[in-house]
DNA sequence: TGGTGTCGTGCTATAGAATAATGCTACACT
DNA sequence: AGTGTAGCATTATTCTATAGCACGACACCA
């Protein structure tokens, strides 16, 4: 993820929020751009002592309430496997349910989107007579890179 | 889980180990019984706790060992996103992926299975060039004990 | 029957992840 | 300027999980 990209990205951020009048503040905006400059999955502590080096009053709870946060304007998933959490790309129209492929070998992750997934998922819910509020979907291996090498 | 039908899972257990040469030991069997007789999922923690009553020199790494035994056995599987525990009923046959529809209301765990979906899944990797090794796939939500309240 | 290696365990400590509770602050709206 | 909501700082604590090391049990083979 290159600097300038991020900031594409950090500006995209804020104009959804300004559409849906969400408060986009500085803490929020120094983890949104940490977590868009960081290739792949991160963890809360690791973003905290980031984040300590530009405010060194940072403490867990700020990490935990600007990712949950990002979380709930769709710019962050949490990957629930690993404890961490990736920048979503494709965000804006981000309500999308999220399935990730994570690489256990060099840690990439890459989301994709299935729509017949989701559909497959909420019939077999159906049929058992449940209703789907949040899904999780992670499958774990080696990414295309890895494979060939 | 009647007492009955735990002491029924445990001689199948034997079984398998039995088949594959694996060591059931006593602290393995304890955990086991524990989980087989507990409804729904349970914290590490929580069975530490209840193993503690029959075993006062329990620690978290007795547990957390017990629980990687009997996850590679197949008798059990981690829930990820509540960090919990839950027994798995078709074990014998179970190298299956898992399936999990958990009910944020009652707590119940119904374990699915679906060889279309796991298909689905293994076809999007592979349009990733992506290799599954092991994949998570759970569903919160309403089951339809707590739907039709 | 004793030697040897592997696997399981006990134990201590510590790392890592997340939240609770409280009171203060900043901002939007009127 | 007044008021309410949302955000924030701070401290402490809870919950989850693993590392590292020494000891013991057991299977296997000679």
């Amino acid at each position: 993820m290159t600097a300038s990209s991020s900031e594409t990205l950090l500006a995209q951020a804020q104009q959804v929020c300004k559409k849906k009048g969400a408060r986009f503040t500085k803490v929020r905006e120094q983890v949104f751009l940490l977590l868009a400059k960081h290739e792949g999955a991160v963890g809360a502590y690791d973003l905290l002592a980031q984040l300590k080096k530009i405010d060194t009053a940072a403490k867990p709870a700020t990490i935990y309430r600007a990712l949950d946060f990002l979380s709930k304007q769709g710019f962050v998933h949490k990957i629930e496997s690993i404890n961490a959490f990736v920048m979503c790309h494709h965000f804006g129209d981000c309500d999308h349910p999220v399935q990730l492929l994570i690489c256990d070998q060099c840690g990439h992750v890459e989301e994709i989107q299935s729509n017949n997934f989701d559909l497959a998922l909420r019939s077999m819910a159906d049929a058992n007579g449940f209703t789907i509020i949040h899904q999780i979907v992670e499958a774990h291996g080696h990414c295309r890179t890895c494979n060939n090498q």
